[in-house]
DNA sequence: TCAATATAGTATGGAATCAAACTAATTGCA
DNA sequence: TGCAATTAGTTTGATTCCATACTATATTGA
């Protein structure tokens, strides 16, 4: 996504303000130090999931179909859930599927589907890195105090909802 | 990144603590949560940006090259201060030299070195997006109380520092 | 019933991104 | 000085991801 890793200098900034004045240019520094902060988080986890030969998108399909009863789900549903294209979700299940994963079986009911199974060797792999995921995360949350972090999550959501407003 | 859309149900989530025993649920969906929400706000800049054929890797070369006094900088400069490899900004500076909006010159005392300047062009598209960025952004931020943005920015920084924690 | 529309999934082509390998130029040290 | 190590930048090949277009199947409504 984006590590901007250079936050501008008081010089650089004056000189913002001066070709686009009236800029607010603390809104402007916070939200760039969103973006950094989760970027660099994500890839956190993403070094985290490559130790075990997983990415973040393969990752969320497992735990998506762990979360079924059935262990099983379709590629539209698993992509709408995942927030990814039907094209991406392709690739993933692909990528799945050659590691053992995930098996692919065709719908009895509707020809135009497949289902989408969590293999035994793709619990085994969720059983294996779920527990180091579990405890750095939760390590890793308990940097902040339970009110900060409440906080944190609150507020971040609340300003997420609200997105419509950069367009 | 991630924009895992559905988060667990708590009949799901049961399942899960029976499985591994001892998670702090809260921690987890917290994470998540705090993922899905930077991955719906970069996804939203991605929209802005692109809306003026731009995308968030050229984006901020044009802004660091702003930055500059001499509106130049070298590529491998620009790769650290972006938090990208070389390889990465040498796909960056090939889009934008396509475009117009940067040139590659030749630096006379270092062979080895280009210099990356922002033309003409360059500086007229970020006066073209610049304004409606930084309208956007101030709008979005104003979402929250100065002091929630405030402890916002901050918990975020410092859970941030901490990605250390993850591995 | 059957043609229009919608849906499921895949294929194609492109951009972002990295690691690793490579070339050319510079620097450092013996 | 001269060779070894370092640095700058690119190339290559891989993966992720999307938009678009395509195929096959299902649904709907006249």
């Amino acid at each position: 996504m984006l590590l901007l890793k250079e936050l501008p200098t008081s010089k650089s900034l004056e000189k913002f303000v001066t070709r686009y004045p009236g800029t607010d240019i603390s809104a402007i520094s916070d939200f760039v130090s969103i973006l950094r902060a989760a970027s660099d988080i994500s890839s956190a986890l993403d070094a985290l999931l490559a130790q075990h030969g997983l990415l973040q998108g393969r990752w969320w399909v497992l735990v998506l179909l762990m979360r079924q009863d059935d262990l099983t789900s379709s590629p539209s549903e698993l992509a709408d859930k995942a927030g990814v294209t039907k094209a991406t979700m392709t690739g993933f299940i692909d990528g799945l599927e050659r590691e053992g994963l995930v098996s692919r079986f065709m719908d009895t009911n509707d020809r135009r589907k497949f289902l989408i199974r969590l293999s035994v060797a793709g619990q085994q792999k969720l059983d294996e890195v779920m527990p180091v995921y579990v405890q750095c995360v939760t390590q890793f949350m308990n940097v902040l105090g339970k009110p900060e972090r409440n906080a944190l999550t609150t507020d971040l959501a609340t300003l997420a909802s609200r997105v419509d407003l950069i367009k």
